[in-house]
DNA sequence: AATGAATGAGGTTTCATTCAT
DNA sequence: TATGAATGAAACCTCATTCAT
């Protein structure tokens, strides 16, 4: 009758593709992972703020972990996207890695819950989502492995370590940035220049 | 290979006897903050780790987050004084930021529970402890802020942000450390190689 | 010798069904309440007496606090009936008062579970329940208000403590009564006839 | 050395007769079952109000009931002195009785801590210290049986119930009081002139 | 007389999850 | 798909009391 993406069908339609409960409900934990934390954010909480009983939340996620998974892949989905678009372009390295980092940055401090949910829920080791998530960042950062391969470094340049600095000093950032103070663009910038300007030289 | 960060002994030698019992407590913590992280450690895990029971907990530390406080208190000490032995011969700038860095680092993944607890658990701007923790932090940092006022810097070199950098690599770098691929030393020397070579030149 | 007061049955039939949860709930914590006083009656020995856990208790109530305005509700319900139907046919206005006191004792006296913890748990002032239960109160004293307003009284009557007294006065004496030596309805009768005869001959 | 109720002798004399550890102790408990009552008051609030710990306590006193037994000697025995001196002098059986129960309002209402205690915790019937108390208050409640007796009732007149319904009105006026509205004396008055005078006209 | 430390019991409440409806 | 009720475990914390010092 309607699209097959909708979800809800057997209700009698009421908008076209509005946010399936599955979804409703994943921006309800990434809130709650964003505002809380994951293990501090409670499942009652979480079903709560999706409009419905703790009791229902289980007829479309089988655990909170789960959740917290779904919130990852939908996280990185985005910036995963984001960047691509960023970077299809034909640009010199420099400004192609440029053009990430401020696609990177502007989905990270843009205000997405999603993305404050991933920096401020990485998984312990011992947690059992860990293995899953961490195979999610790492193809994500298999790009910026990409655009660091096309960059033209001195012979000792540890590729490796300069995305690990410049990944690990974006993601730190959420900790610092103040909307009044910086723009993610230009934390970018700055950010690639300082690494830049001696190896380009 | 020198003994000063061994953190085990019980500091600067303040008493002779056996560590206290909130020196054992803050120790019992600090390793159940770094495992589980603040929220889901129990107070009577922290006090059956510290040979005692959960009531008892209370005649020493009015709650849980003064726990977390006393455990930051260490930590920032710990490293404060691991920085500031560095930085304390006479060094030309980069030179001292360098030993600065690998001092931070050296801290920081050298296995002390104390700092991973402190990385495991920036506190959330909700959390009571916030402000108490967030005061530490900025206290620390001003020593980074020194440093990097003394590097002969071009006109637009964004001091701020070339601090924030360094830092949030390094901060992030309990992320990704492997003891089997990298040393604390050679991730600190690395990074500022990168962000020297240009400027220096 | 009525059974209108029979306060085991569920109220005035509104539904047929077996006491309900709640209906249980709140007689198990007006049992408790009566028994050790509201601080010292814990809620998992009222959800026990209920049939059930401590954590199911607050699938119903949402805090103990609840639990005694609830059963607060209920006893000022039950007596405010009591006395309604006892004042309801026509009397003389000293008559009615009687009457409304003989009911009135007939409640607190009869023991009914839900009006001991009535008395024995007059809330503090700094208690969270106190202005909701001394609302409830206020609304019941106010019939005894108005049968004292038809009371033929001499001009210099201070109407407020006449009231003030006569409740009082029945209200302790759930401190001292017996069953052995008094019967409610007598001592109703009496602490009215002590107001309306003259004492000093 | 000093007098012989020097409690605290084997300290250097400070001042004549302080009141002593215990008195202060008492006085501090009185406080504290007044304001949040017998269980809810705990035995570490009463020792730091008294200036100790908690442990200190218990060099004086063996358990917490044995405080409210203390308390209300100490406030039965004040409150039997200020009857008693107001009956003392020679005056006509009614007037005797309404000196008495301006004594007795006046030292329950009068913002005693001791007197809020007393009247605010009743013990159960199930409390250790209910004998105890109990016996206390019927030996103060003779008093006034003897100033009933004396009395020129009728015939009929429930010696007994009168003095439980005049009493049982002071009690229970702890709960409405306002000093606002009422003076104690005048509530004395008007509930003896309630049963003195025909209100019956 | 005083106390710091300790304790076992127990307080209220929240947790993630299950299940019959 | 949804939920109300239920649950066992566990959360943080407070209790009155004890004891060595």
């Amino acid at each position: 009758m309607t699209t097959a993406l909708d979800t809800t069908s057997p209700q009698p339609v009421k908008r076209r593709s509005r946010p399936s409960r599955r979804e409703e409900l994943l921006r309800a934990a990434a809130e709650c992972f964003a505002e809380s934390g994951y293990t501090a954010a409670s499942v009652r909480a979480i079903a709560t703020r999706a409009g419905m009983q703790a009791a229902s939340l289980y007829c479309h996620y089988p655990s909170k972990a789960d959740l917290l998974i779904g919130v990852h892949e939908i996280g990185i989905e985005r910036i995963t996207q984001a960047v691509r678009e960023a970077i299809h372009t034909e640009l010199p390295p420099w400004e192609r890695l440029e053009a990430a980092c401020t696609a990177h940055m502007r989905s990270l401090l843009g205000g997405d819950v999603f993305f404050e949910a991933l920096m401020r829920n990485v998984p312990l080791r011992t947690d059992p989502a860990y293995r899953a998530i961490r195979e999610m960042r790492a193809e994500y950062e298999a790009l910026f492995s990409d655009l660091l391969d096309d960059l033209p470094l001195p012979a000792d340049g540890d590729r490796r370590k300069l995305r690990l600095m410049l990944l690990g000093a974006m993601s730190w950032s959420f900790t610092w940035f103040s909307a009044d103070r910086d723009t993610p663009e230009d934390i970018a910038r700055t950010f690639v220049r300082f690494l830049r300007q001696p190896l380009d030289a």
